[in-house]
DNA sequence: AGGATTGTACCAAACGTTCGGTACATGTAT
DNA sequence: ATACATGTACCGAACGTTTGGTACAATCCT
């Protein structure tokens, strides 16, 4: 199995467990290799395990929704395209976010929290530079941007909460058209 | 210690670190009290420490805001009344919200899953229900409230990715203008 | 005196981690 | 070609620690 099969998988225990609820046997089972195989990869542990994971979410977020954001397509159908890339990786609202699951988990230590935050801000400024492109002023621009990530986050706390996609699926078409329905006036 | 201080002070650790990472020592740290005293309030041990909490919180949302929104002001009135009581409750944004913390944490086992949906489904019914008084259809009303504590829910996540309780404060202003927003016109 | 409350000592089980070692493929030297 | 070395992947078993939980005697309060 190679590292990124394993990678892939540490996600998902994590997203599911949280990073104290996933367990090392837990962990052993779910990728099918043994402890020791996973300190052979990971030698870092349990820590580097979860490092590996937020690395592979923040390639993700470059590689697919940042691309995206940066395209030369037109504004309004980078926004759109990344709602798409988000409701694919989400699963339409079955699979939780990484982030939210590690920074609501633990509070004191800051192993992951800045890191996170770093990851959202990225993502919030590039929806923000996005907006401005479509006439927004600076400001309004970053709001919205981070009203967007908020909704997006919420909607998969309820899609959790409610144990339903509906609230998920509801939030990514009204975000997709309110983001589209911003160009056409000036405010 | 009474007990309703003891059961304070664990929606506190359970919030912060969640089902898993709030161990007994930690709990026992934070209360001051040792093991016997804990598991002589609460026999079921760290299961039932969670449920008392829980219970706390249900206790809140009982109290404070569904007997807001079923009182006899005016139904704006209500509605706003219950944005001051989270805003008070979640410290404008500095604490998290028990429900997404345990809802988030485990998935498999549904030791609280049940609880915490229903919980969510009677505060979204109860909005709904002002709602509904204030002239939406049945459907429109739901789908506004349950937004609305989608909203909530996502700005927490965000106040504490971002280390910031801007989010939370920005989402609470919108939340409530929009609400008083809704009795002014019929769609 | 007697029930409520707690500190101390203890337990089995699970935790994250490490060790010693096997299997096998690849490269190297003769 | 063949024997030896090297490196990668993996695993069972055990490490010391911490977990959630219990037993019991001492203390508190009335």
């Amino acid at each position: 199995m190679s590292r990124e099969e394993i990678v892939v998988q540490l996600v998902d225990v994590f997203r599911r467990h949280g990073y104290e609820g996933a367990s090392l046997s837990h962990i052993s089972k779910l990728t099918g290799l043994g402890k020791a195989s996973l300190y052979h990869h990971f030698p870092g542990g349990k820590e580097e395990m979860a490092e590996a994971a937020l690395d592979h979410i923040d390639r993700w977020l470059e590689t697919t929704i940042l691309k995206s954001l940066s395209s030369r397509a037109k504004p309004a159908k980078r926004l759109q395209q990344m709602c798409d890339q988000v409701q694919e990786f989400f699963d339409e609202g079955r699979k939780s976010c990484l982030w939210a699951v590690l920074v609501l988990g633990e509070s004191s230590d800051d192993l992951f929290h800045n890191r996170i935050k770093q990851a959202l801000s990225r993502w919030i400024d590039a929806i923000a530079a996005v907006l401005q492109e479509m006439g927004l002023d600076k400001e309004e621009a970053r709001d919205r941007a981070e009203e967007t990530i908020l909704r997006i986050q919420g909607a998969l706390v309820m899609a959790r909460g409610l144990d339903s996609t509906r609230p998920f699926q509801r939030t990514m078409k009204a975000v997709k058209s309110e983001l589209l329905g911003i160009g056409e006036r000036s405010s």
